[in-house]
DNA sequence: CTGTTAGCGCTTTCAC
DNA sequence: GTGAAAGCGCTAACAG
């Protein structure tokens, strides 16, 4: 006859486990089990091993959430980025998760869409949520920091990475966008290229006004008169947009009497799109017009013509941007050494920029 | 004259108001405010609006562990998948982060890197994390689903996407690869191409062999004989290793006496990597050898040649796994009625398949 | 060395 | 209509 044996109907957490079973188990205290786990001294070698045993053998695991709720810390860390599905972004959310996982934290990742409205609820989730910290590239749509700031005043640590703003005062980590823009138009200029056009976004990030500085400090370096018709600025926020924008742009440029012989574009998106055109639209490149631009693409090399371009570390700024988040968290910094960190770019010559043939 | 009131030193919790607090500024109790929050039906009318309207001005915002802690769920799922820094992967990442936030659910991002090992330590650390559910693409090198299938037994939802596996009972959400490496296969067939190769990867995974199995399927129905030398398989756990063999791979094929015309690849880098190689190697596609493959870059356009491709629907198939997820969490299935999604693949034609020129 | 107890913030009976 | 109290799983101060 079979003693049925009444089935304790579990509630819906997933965890199994917990201290009050090993104890009851093993006829011990909550408390001398969690110092058991915890290598607590006070605890005899003997009934330690016990303990550790029947936690394995029963792949006990400390419960995140009452272990979290009790110590006020989640061991989790925020991301807000603009969109996941983004070459760049991947790479340094790759950077950001390698970093966090050696120092046993969880990423929760967020996507602000480039909208500011969308950006400040993310960031209200995140800190509802209870992350230790917040890790975030803003929205190209922000202008308004004050909840985050008031965040950071309220205990939160922030640090900023990729594209970054003066107005909150924290770590910050991001490319050398100015030695990049000044390196890639340098690049055109040694080529023989003279009336160099440049493609930006239409933001006051420093990551826009960086590069667009240094395109103007290597013309006037070279003594070559900086055109602000040569300038011009696309919208960021929605894809359809940019790809008007620049598509306009293109028409504008070559339809220009002094019409450029090589464009300098800001950013992954505006580098690969404009490529793009230029081969619909029938220019050749680099023959027409040549073409150099940030942009992280593996696929440089495969397209037509192979794209030089300026690259980036996101890799490496995840990582560093994730260590700074980690190291504010645990304190181990005091607030007035907070510091920007702008990790060196990479020029890339490809065909797009061979010499002009004069 | 100052009074000075006692500075309560918070705990490094980031939250600061909390029930309690509202409690105490207004005078009621502690349930009384949850129950108003809430929208109890037993809370006056009045009583609520003033707590509203406190915990608005205050901010006030759930403590996230301890409603869990509390209801034994996190309003979290894990997500694992090989790596970040992947096109398909990115967009797939997308679509569950679209459709968990609209269920309030966030999302804990994990990488396995293709390594057996490094998954298994994923899904321990989100389970133990305390998810809800978890949505898992598996590492090309696991073999081995047992500890995923014992949590799953546990009472763990799991719900598998893009790569699915047959040892696991649960839904499963894909793209429909034997149609897609079918339809690839006819196109090449049918603008002329004979000796379509096919370059795939060295795993069981039914992604692989459906592809393989459709790319048969199209040959046989074409009369054409399959023939097992042109079928190569690449190590992908590496990016490395996987360029080498690549380099092996059309080493071999360009050297056998009867050499492919075209070739027929099934993944993203495999595809990507293949023209770039190519390229470089000094054939011309599609005139010395064809190329079509599975890969969703948008930059499909600006290569050279313009890469005809199979696309997938990442993002669709993310949304899809998360919704399917989701029920599964909230209970609206029966396990009985596992399904498994196959979302349909597209064709896009670009000169990579030109016509061939008999 | 081990156990008791209080409490993290929240929800949920059950009294009043 | 409102409040008191228990308890989710864990840690830590304090007793024994």
């Amino acid at each position: 006859m079979q003693i049925s044996v009444p089935i304790q109907k579990k509630k819906s957490m997933n965890h199994s486990v917990t201290l009050r079973d090993i104890a009851k188990a093993l006829n011990l205290s909550i408390s001398t089990i969690s110092k058991a786990l915890n290598d607590s001294h006070e605890i005899g070698i003997e009934t330690k091993q016990k303990i550790l045993a029947y936690a394995k053998e029963h792949h006990y695991s400390p419960n995140r959430m009452a272990k979290g709720l009790k110590e006020g810390k989640s061991r989790s860390i925020g991301v807000v980025v603009c969109s996941l599905d983004n070459n760049v972004i991947a790479q340094m959310l790759d950077g950001i998760h390698q970093v966090s996982t050696e120092h046993a934290y969880q990423i929760i990742i967020m996507q602000s869409k480039e909208s500011e409205k969308l950006e400040t609820a993310c960031i209200e989730l995140l800190y509802a949520g209870g992350v230790d910290g917040i890790l975030i590239s803003p929205a190209y749509e922000t202008k308004n920091f004050s909840y985050l700031i008031s965040l950071q005043a309220a205990g939160l640590p922030v640090v900023l990475f990729d594209r970054l703003i003066d107005q909150i005062d924290t770590h910050k980590v991001g490319a050398d966008n100015f030695k990049g823009a000044y390196d890639a138009t340098m690049h055109l200029i040694s080529n023989g290229y003279r009336n160099i056009a440049h493609l930006n976004t239409n933001t006051i990030f420093s990551i826009a006004t960086d590069r667009l500085n240094g395109y103007k400090h290597a013309l006037a370096e070279s003594g070559i008169s900086y055109r602000p018709e040569l300038l011009r600025s696309c919208n960021y926020t929605d894809a359809h947009k940019l790809n008007e924008d620049l598509e306009q742009a293109i028409g504008y440029y070559m339809g220009l009497p002094d019409k450029p012989d090589a464009i300098f574009t800001a950013t992954d998106q505006i580098s690969t799109r404009c490529l793009v055109l230029l081969n619909k639209l029938g220019y050749r490149v680099p023959v027409d017009v040549a073409l150099i631009g940030f942009t992280n693409t593996e696929l440089a090399d495969a397209m037509n013509p192979a794209l030089s371009t300026v690259h980036q570390p996101a890799f490496e700024i995840g990582q560093l941007a994730a260590e700074k988040l980690i190291s504010l968290i645990e304190g181990k910094f005091n607030a007035e050494d907070y510091e920007t960190v702008m990790l060196p770019t990479q020029i890339k010559v490809r065909s797009s920029t061979l010499p002009r043939n004069t």
